[in-house]
RNA sequence: GCGUUUGUAGCUCAGUGGAUAGAGCAUCUGCCUUCUAAGCAGAGGGUCGCAGGUUCAAGUCUUGCCAGACGCACCA
């Protein structure tokens, strides 16, 4: 429809104006304005004249050759509105929505073209946490809002299983272990190795404590950054744990047998236990990297730079990449004096792996933004090294979760357990459905409480857009009221059982739409019109609060078009029903395109 | 110190340079013998951090200041 009014706009301002010009259409913040409505500032640079006077003269021109779905046009100063008619506006949508069902929303802007998103992304020495399901979520929605544009979607892992922190819970393991397995201890395997990485860091900080004792150093009375300075100069380099570690991680690296079955048995575990929390969010993956295989990557990369003069070697041999003088402090290294790589090494030559094997036109990073400096310089890297597929490279930055008492720190366990986090959710849920008094079986109560408690997770961390800091509220992230997950659930729900009730009444021959005139209706019907615009607009912006907002305002309209007292549609003779039933279906259909998009289950009963 | 970023209702957050700044929660008032009350209707609540600038128009762009967050590793 909108498609429509702008070609008949951009048609007659060629005829009258003799020029090409894009059509900006909006929406009429208040409905008595109209259906659309188009701002003419948005030509007047172009035609050099006052938008009050282009509109007036285009109303005049459009009136003259008006189609007859246009029903009126009225221009309020610089403003344009329109307003369709009721009939062909309501066929229209309701026509689109039922030919397209599962697919009306998805666009075609991203065709032709592939993406990857790299999301998830852990380490393997702890469990998941609400940090990782707000990156998890975020990933998924993201990769589910480029292929309703089109796009072939890649999503990626890249598996941090190799390095000092996965070694501090492998030597804890040994030493306080007694050969604990996931099996003889009944914890879930992630749990378990994150327990003896727990176990490495308090003893560490016990042996860290009784040095400064025994060094006799007042560390109260220090400027912090001569606190981190001293410990890390003077306790580090003393640390039996630390030496420890370090020793069993140059060990990896030389690929001593007992050692690498340790390694691979424990991340094992921890793949293991991933793979249920990921299951239990209903994410999945296309492909897996691992940085034990990468992580030596990039090394022929940036001796090529070398090369052709981008980096450049220090006296120590070291290797260095130029940055420029704006908008970078440091020259950044790139290859240590012994020829080992550094993170963002490993990155460079992941980036150059990722293309061979997909070829892919964009690549998206899901990190957290205290990252955001880094992807600077490797994006800035990249291009210096010749990689032109740079220009598609993008990270997706995402704002840090704060608890009510202050910020997360996983060494400190003052973080919330992504599967805790969800069992609660759905316990919490299955209570709001057993007090409500349903009659379900005891299989349909799982079902369902699954499908709710991870609503309410999915919609309660997506309704932010991904760059804000946001606060984790246990209380407002479990209720079910509001701007909620169960509320668009709810309704979806309610509508179903409309449906249900109904399901004699034969939506597919030709339907009179003029009895519906009312606010309510007409609401509904501009959000569901709108619905494809959104997803595009999410995924354009990367945000899936534009979603999440969209999702509550058309399950809210519907809600107030559905409890109008003279609206009772199961009391109504079929004519009367028919439209009504047609808005309902649609809505429907939305809501459940819509969820799906954020991996949230539409409940046909709850 | 430098860089990035945030500051919108009591709280948590939306808000493409465009029409009278919105939502949820919380508070208050109504509505279940009724298509699922996880709902609906309504009320109160704002110096959009502060001060300048740009223009027909600024919560939105810009400069300065104030306050917070993140970053500025041969960690990842």
């Amino acid at each position: 429809m909108r498609n429509k009014l702008a070609s008949f706009i951009k048609d007659t301002i060629k005829n009258k104006f003799d020029v090409d010009t894009d059509i900006n259409i909006e929406i009429p913040a208040l409905a008595e304005h109209g259906d659309f409505s188009l701002p003419c500032f948005q030509f007047s640079k172009l035609l050099k004249k006052a938008p009050v006077t282009i509109a007036n003269d285009l109303k005049v021109a459009l009136e003259e050759n008006k189609n007859d779905f246009i029903q009126e046009i009225n221009n309020v100063g610089p403003y344009l509105n329109f307003r369709i008619d009721k009939n062909s506006y309501f066929s229209e949508v309701f026509k689109q929505i039922m030919d397209q069902k599962e697919n009306y929303g998805n666009t075609e802007s991203g065709k032709d073209k592939s993406v990857m998103v790299e999301f998830s992304s852990p380490n393997t020495n702890k469990p998941l946490h609400l940090g990782h399901v707000r990156n998890n979520l975020l990933g998924d929605a993201i990769s589910k809002l480029h292929q309703a544009c089109g796009y072939k979607v890649i999503k990626a892992n890249l598996l941090n299983d190799r390095g000092i922190h996965i070694c501090k819970a492998m030597f804890a393991w040994k030493e306080f272990g007694n050969n604990e397995t996931p099996e003889s201890s009944g914890i879930k395997g992630d749990h378990l190795v994150g327990k003896y990485y727990v176990t490495f860091e308090k003893k560490l900080k016990e042996e860290q404590d009784k040095f400064i004792q025994d060094k006799n150093v007042d560390l109260a009375s220090m400027e912090e950054r001569d606190r981190d300075k001293f410990i890390e100069e003077e306790f580090y380099p003393n640390s039996y744990y630390l030496k420890s570690a370090r020793e069993l991680l140059l060990k990896w690296e030389a690929g001593e047998l007992d050692t690498i079955e340790l390694w691979k048995k424990m991340n094992a575990w921890v793949f293991k236990g991933f793979q249920e929390t990921y299951k239990a969010l209903g994410i999945s993956f296309d492909k897996y990297y691992y940085e034990s295989h990468t992580y030596k990557l990039g090394k022929d990369i940036v001796l090529k730079g070398l090369e052709s003069g981008v980096c450049y070697q220090k006296e120590d041999g070291s290797i260095w990449l130029t940055l420029p003088k704006k908008g970078f402090g440091n020259d950044k290294i790139l290859l240590r004096k012994d020829g080992t790589s550094v993170y963002i090494t490993q990155d460079i030559g992941t980036a150059f792996l990722k293309y061979q094997d997909y070829k892919m036109n964009k690549s998206i990073n899901v990190v957290g933004s205290e990252q955001e400096y880094h992807f600077q310089v490797l994006f800035k890297a990249l291009e210096l090294l010749g990689f032109e597929e740079y220009r598609g490279c993008y990270h997706l930055s995402y704002g840090m979760i704060y608890l009510p008492e202050g910020k997360m720190k996983s060494r400190e366990g003052k973080v919330v357990d992504a599967d805790e986090l969800i069992i609660e959710m759905v316990e919490k849920a299955k209570e709001e459905i057993i007090s409500r008094n349903r009659p379900f079986t005891g299989e349909e109560l799982s079902s369902i409480s699954n499908i709710v408690g991870l609503g309410a997770l999915k919609y309660y961390v997506l309704q932010y857009s991904a760059k804000t800091d946001f606060t984790f509220d246990p209380k407002a992230s479990i209720d079910f009221n509001g701007k909620t997950g169960p509320y668009i659930q709810y309704t979806h729900a309610r509508i179903c059982s409309l449906l249900r009730q109904v399901s004699d009444v034969d939506l597919s021959e030709k339907i009179d739409f003029s009895g519906l005139n009312s606010q309510e209706d007409n609401n509904l019907l501009k959000l569901l019109e709108q619905f494809p615009y959104i997803v595009e607009k999410a995924c354009i912006n990367y945000n899936t609060s534009i979603l999440a907002e969209y999702l509550y305002d058309t399950a809210s309209a519907f809600n107030s078009f559905y409890s109008r007292a003279d609206n009772r549609i199961k009391d109504m003779d079929t004519e009367r029903q028919k439209p009504r039933l047609a808005l309902a279906v649609s809505c429907k259909q939305v809501i459940n395109n819509g969820l799906a998009l954020f991996g949230i289950s539409s409940p046909e009963q709850m």
